[in-house]
DNA sequence: CTGGGGAAGGGGCCC
DNA sequence: AGGGCCCCTTCCCCA
């Protein structure tokens, strides 16, 4: 047999000896399918003497209930079970597991024997932990997949950008994505390392789309985002050998398992495994939740203490949305709130909790980002950092639109930009004292500028002073030019002093009280501003 | 083209 | 757990 030529990954083979004409081509045949086939057909055999338990030399028990295997499997399979399971160990192996249900090794051994993982928005943060104890990368490289492709994590604008660029929307990529029917299917994406579990899949199976599970598509006409939600792949999962190394250690010492459960208990608060999060996804999809009602939209601590009673958190500016933006604008907004709240909703009791062991006795356990390598201490640092992921916003500048991840980037935007806070003069960069300077407004934009200045640029005599400033609905025509302003802002411009703002900003801003601007708690929705 | 400065973004950690 | 502060890095604009 020789082969002929390739085609891609396609190799075209003829047997050897037969005359190259062309009504012998038939003969030739992808070598490449046989293939497939083969490993088909000797997958689903495994599949069947697993499930009629036909040399089975491997029992795993998961919470008393008994699973049947062999050993060789998990072994290929497992970087976990190449540990347990050693070639020179006695002819028949266990394992016990308490750290995750079931149900969950059972689809994980599904996934082994038949490459086909059924994940779901309820499954798939515990299958992802148990693929993390078990040290399957392709699996927690398909949680990963699964989970961006159904919330549409990470789409940067430059990403939309990109891919809008390449075709018009590309057509394909997440539309596919969320229409996709059929069991959550493997490939081997970036799986490039030591981990090979699953590399011998067919093409057809890698290639097979994924799809978020029904009830997470909370807006059906997600259909019509753009293309670019198809997710980067998930490169990131990176198990550095020292962390897996841990894990290991972690699962192979029933004690070292405690800060795992600790962990589960510690941030599920009843120490009911992932019940937190299907609480959260139960919430949402119960419809308890009303996207209409102006109290849903924003971050579920958030919300509820709007339940409570709408509290201002501070002087600058509206939590959530300004409501000048176009019905569209707002509209994904909004989704992009609620994917970002499905997702903290369904932030992991175990999904990245690592070991980290300072003299191999003192477990730290910190929380990975499933979207990248950060680690952090806290639930609530890893909740902040995936806003770097989901795009959430939810601080928005009542005066430019900006919007911001946190509160304090919004504080110090607005005290900066819009307060003129800083005793500096804009031009000499000269230190100001609040009495002895004078504060220049560009639409929102504000700083602060010394007399000298003042005379440089437009002349002492032609400058309204405070006490000739009657007025500020008059629109002092002034001064120091309008350069390029932000979005939305108005075009005028004048020169006031901090006290004759506080008559302007009601116009201008959103609510004015002194030098501050009043926190308002608003939505994503039409309501107004109160 | 390059360097400086300002604004924004993000992480660690304390309260 | 959230808010806030501090610090550092990155990005962008402008001279």
């Amino acid at each position: 047999m020789e082969m002929v030529t390739d085609m891609g990954s396609t190799r075209l083979y003829r047997p050897s000896g037969e005359p190259g004409h062309h009504q012998q081509a038939q003969r030739w045949f992808n070598a490449a399918d046989i293939t497939v086939a083969h490993q088909r057909h000797l997958l689903k055999q495994l599949d069947q003497q697993r499930c009629q338990e036909l040399f089975c030399d491997c029992s795993v028990l998961v919470e008393g209930q008994l699973f049947r295997a062999h050993r060789n499997v998990l072994f290929a399979s497992s970087g976990y079970f190449r540990m347990l399971l050693s070639p020179q160990g006695s002819d028949t192996a266990s394992a016990t597991f308490d750290t995750f249900s079931p149900d969950t090794f059972a689809l994980i051994l599904d996934f082994i024997y038949s490459g086909q993982l059924d994940l779901s928005s309820h499954n798939v943060i515990e299958v992802m932990s148990a693929a993390s104890y078990l040290q399957m990368t392709s699996v927690i490289n398909h949680c990963k997949t699964f989970i961006k492709s159904s919330l549409e994590i990470s789409v940067k604008e430059e990403e939309e950008e990109l891919v809008v660029e390449r075709g018009g929307g590309g057509g394909g990529g997440g539309i596919h994505l969320m229409e996709a029917q059929g069991p959550f299917s493997c490939g081997d994406d970036d799986d490039d390392d030591d981990d090979d579990d699953d590399e011998n899949l067919s093409d057809q199976e890698v290639d097979r789309p994924h799809h978020p599970p029904p009830h997470l598509r909370l807006h059906p006409q997600g259909a019509q985002t753009p293309a670019g939600s198809v997710s980067p792949p998930p490169a990131l999962w990176t198990h550095d050998g020292a962390h897996l190394t841990k894990q290991v250690f972690l699962l192979k010492d029933p004690d070292q398992t405690a800060p795992s459960l600790a962990a589960r208990a510690d941030s599920g608060g009843d120490g009911d495994g992932l019940s937190p999060a299907h609480e959260g996804l139960e919430e949402a999809n119960t419809g308890a939740e009303d996207p209409l009602d102006p109290l849903f939209t924003v971050s579920g601590p958030e919300q509820r203490r709007r339940k409570r009673g709408a509290r201002r958190t501070g002087p600058y500016c509206t939590r959530s949305s300004t409501n000048n933006d176009p019905p569209e604008v707002q509209e994904a907004r909004s989704q992009k709130a609620e994917k970002a709240e499905e997702l903290y909703a369904t932030l992991p009791t175990i999904v990245g909790v690592i070991g980290q062991f300072h003299n191999d006795s003192n477990p730290t356990m910190r929380y990975k980002c499933p979207f990248c390598t950060h680690t952090v201490k806290r639930k609530a640092d890893l909740k902040r950092h995936l806003r770097c992921h989901t795009g959430e916003r939810p601080y928005p500048c009542q005066a430019c639109n900006k919007r911001f991840t946190r509160l304090e980037h919004l504080r110090s935007h607005f005290e900066t930009i819009h307060q003129a806070r800083k005793l500096v003069c804009k031009k000499c960069k000269c230190p100001l004292t609040e009495e002895a300077s004078h504060v220049v407004c560009e639409g929102t934009r504000r700083y602060r500028i010394c007399a000298t200045c003042i005379q440089e640029e437009v002349g002492f005599e032609s400058l309204p002073m405070e006490d000739s400033l009657e007025g500020l609905d008059q629109e002092p025509a002034l001064l120091l030019g309008v350069d390029g302003e932000e979005e939305g802002e108005t075009q005028r411009s004048w020169l006031t002093s901090m006290e004759q703002e506080q008559d302007e900003d009601e116009d201008n801003l959103a609510e004015d009280s002194g030098t501050d601007l009043i926190i308002h708690e608003v939505d994503d929705s039409d309501e107004e501003v109160q």
